[in-house]
DNA sequence: TTGTTTGTTCACCAAAAAATGAACCAAATA
DNA sequence: TATTTGGTTCATTTTTTGGTGAACAAACAA
């Protein structure tokens, strides 16, 4: 396997991993995430998954598959190797963390439809609700500038 | 229990329930944010939770004790009665979203960490790791912008 | 052809999460 | 004092999740 690693390194790793756990991902895959954020090699082959993290091939196998469909790894091969040279999927961290926030404001949606079934019994609980919708229409509107305003900050 | 849901209520507070689940929500708990949200009244007795929910004592109870520390729900009572009447605490879904960009943005700590203990092996790679830190940096200021944005919209 | 390497599939298992039901308690009422 | 009401606690059960290991398949090598 690729060279061992650091206690400083692998802490990192399961912490990487709990934060992903946390946000939704797989245990296993968050962990994988963090490997390959970690490795100086930016790759790591099946192999050197599974004795890293000390899971079995079936677990990295299916972990691996899904994260090829969520886009979030790929792999490439060495001429005359069999091997697959997995890798972080780097070109969309912000088509990532767009569809994130997005995915945040869709509690607007509810409320929205909320609102389309609620009398006007409590008119103060409901222009709140609105209130809300508003915030979250006008954050859905902003979320593409803020990139924009980031590109511009750079320059 | 106070008046039966129709079918496009239950529906929706599944719904409701459903995305609070995928947020990191115990099941329950989201499909009581439903609920509270639904109901005409915008309040309900424990009772009533459990009729229109079809769950055990036990489990509203446990919910509801978590919610309220978690201040999304309060409930009041009313002279002469026992029971308790909840209702969801609407004083801070600005907080609450506030908080979850800035679980978002967290992604950046662990990038910097990785970075300082990457070597410089790959170049590009921890460039591109520099820039989604830059991002996260960027974007954790422009939360609090983005709410007194809002405000002045508004006006 | 036979064997080896690399990865996949699937039936099974262990641990964790969530819900239940019964016993319990505290406050109000009779 | 005994009873009812409203809610809590906890041991137990059910469901879901994540992972394992063995059998299998595909690709290449001898």
């Amino acid at each position: 396997m690729s060279s061992s690693l650091s206690e400083s390194q692998k802490d990192l790793i399961e912490r990487i991993g709990v934060y992903h756990e946390q946000q939704g991902m797989q245990p296993l895959m968050g962990r994988i995430l963090g490997l390959l954020l970690i490795l100086d090699d930016a790759e790591a082959t099946f192999e050197d998954i599974i004795e890293h993290l000390n899971v079995s091939k079936s677990a990295v196998s299916t972990a691996l598959n899904v994260m090829q469909i969520q886009n979030k790894v790929a792999y490439r091969t060495k001429p005359g190797e069999r091997k697959r040279y997995f890798y972080l999927n780097m070109g969309n961290w912000e088509n990532d963390i767009e569809k994130e926030l997005e995915e945040i404001a869709r509690v607007g949606v509810f409320v929205q439809e909320a609102l389309a079934l609620r009398s006007n019994r409590k008119p103060d609980f409901n222009n709140y609700l609105k209130n809300l919708c508003q915030f979250t229409e006008f954050f859905k509107r902003q979320i593409p500038k803020l990139f924009k305003e980031f590109q511009k900050s750079k320059s």
